[in-house]
DNA sequence: TCTTGACCTGGAGCGCACTCCAGGTTGTTG
DNA sequence: CAACAACCTGGAGTGCGCTCCAGGTCAAGA
């Protein structure tokens, strides 16, 4: 019979994080729910708790706090009723992360120039006129 | 007679980072020199000053660690010579900025599709067929 | 039976990038 | 001259997000 969960380390592997990291995760509220175990006590993530911690890192990736991801977390267990501020969250991060990745391109923009002076320094130049 | 330099209020100000930050900045060796003080022993941001922490702003922005902004400032500092180091060390952080980029916008679409499920279910859906 | 390995817990420790503070100087203003 | 504002210094403190550790349990293999 296949899995009845995955262990801690094959979900590290899969999430692209350290078990360090998910047992945190876990004690710091940002799951649904403890991690079930297995009957020597040690975690069995399933297919669910595995795209939940899917969702976090992405928040994670984007920048989102620990602390807000908690408290989506917090909406999200306390059920139905709360898919209105849910969508407040998430529509808030998103609005963060574009105003962000703008933020960055323009940075970006300016440290591109500034590479291309110095290529055009170093540059043996081709043939000078 | 205009300015003799900025203060560091002014600086902080202009560039947008507080004045305890400046000050870290020129103690953690980011500026190309410490900066110039007036009579009274005050900083006096030149502009060549402000366009360089510019620069670091825009580093940091970006992603960039303290300690890679001291090695590109510390380049700067060692004048001619280092300019292929200095255009290693930018590129290389180009095509991290890139990556991070992609990254970002990558989990933002997943975090959108999620926006929209969220959308859709609470959607006083119009005139359902 | 002994060892090994994967996991467990509670709690301490760490690196980063600031941020704040105490105590002091200087210059202006009423 | 007193009070205040703006700045100075060296150093301590902070918040975040992990990361590491000691000491322990349990199951499987030699």
């Amino acid at each position: 019979m296949a899995s009845q969960g995955r262990s801690i380390a094959e979900a590290a592997v899969e999430l692209g994080v350290s078990v360090d990291t998910l047992r945190y995760y876990e004690r710091d509220g940002l799951l649904l729910r403890p991690v079930p175990r297995g009957g020597n006590g040690h975690r069995a993530y399933t297919e669910a708790d595995l795209r939940w911690i899917e969702l976090v890192t992405r928040l994670r990736s984007t920048g989102m706090p620990i602390r807000d991801v908690r408290r989506y977390a917090d909406l999200v267990r306390a059920g139905a009723g709360t898919e209105g501020e849910r969508l407040a969250v998430l529509t808030a991060h998103r609005e963060a992360v574009l105003r962000q990745l703008e933020e960055v391109s323009a940075h970006l923009a300016a440290i591109e120039s500034k590479i291309a002076t110095y290529q055009d320094r170093l540059a043996p130049r081709e043939k000078s006129a």
